[in-house]
DNA sequence: GTGTTTGCAAAGTGTTTGCAATTTA
DNA sequence: TAAATTGCAAACACTTTGCAAACAC
């Protein structure tokens, strides 16, 4: 079990105020493994917790923690994002059935070679997403 | 000049009736060299032609066209949508500052391995879409 | 106290849908 | 003339915003 100081210490770290939501949507976030969580996903788990938290804090929250660098947010078909607490460069499955995103293991996908970015242009992110679905379709 | 026959043949061999909407939309999408068009943007330049065609006939023609193979779609930036005429497998890059795609030439990028899909599952496809930003952020 | 953060409800964006009117074969 | 297609406006899913009330320091 995780010290409720480690969380405390991980948002003022960041220059974020540890208010009671941020508090609560940091525990379900960083309270273990690796995490890929959408804001409906995450606000519904808040609910279930009993923890009050509004859909648009959580927005807030999960873009304050984004740009503070503890989460990294990957777009995927269309419409969802998707927040994972693995900010270490790496790639996804993403399995069409049930919606959910996985991390491709480190060292089993690479990059041969990399284009050059365009004069006064640099790589902000290489996206790699292999769509998985079921065999017949 | 491509004869009009040439899109009308086109959409009959893919089991569409060749309308109005449909050859206005085959034109503008398949006249020459390989484009990335979101439904907004190509409703736009339908306007701008004088061609009628409502936006919701170009989704679904899009659509249509996609379905039918005609037509590749690659979500960006989680909510937008971009068609490409170019049906082969290939990968993007995706200039942030102006919304823009562009195909990576082939060669120029290729995957080392790839990991297998799990028991009764397969690949349904491999995106990689490299972000470019200015240098400057 | 002062500046930050929250929650609500409203607005926004891109997309899909229901259905009557129109068009195609 | 039967079936497919269209256009409109309304609905949709997800996300952002404006602002007054609540909170952190």
């Amino acid at each position: 079990m995780r010290p409720y100081s480690d969380f405390i210490e991980r948002i003022r770290s960041v220059g974020l105020r540890p208010t009671r939501q941020r508090l609560a949507l940091a525990k379900l976030l960083f309270k273990g493994e690796d995490r890929h969580v959408t804001a409906e996903n995450l606000h519904k788990e808040t609910k279930s917790e009993n923890m009050r938290v509004s859909l648009a804090t959580v927005y807030n929250t999960l873009h304050q923690f984004k740009e503070a660098g503890l989460l990294r947010e990957i777009s995927i078909d269309g419409s969802r994002s998707y927040f994972d607490t693995n900010t270490k460069n790496h790639h996804h499955f993403y399995y069409e059935m049930d919606q959910k995103l996985g991390d491709i293991p480190d060292g089993i996908i690479s990059l041969k070679k990399l284009p050059e970015a365009p004069e006064g242009k640099k790589i902000k992110i290489v996206d790699i997403v292999i769509t998985i679905s079921k065999s017949d379709n």
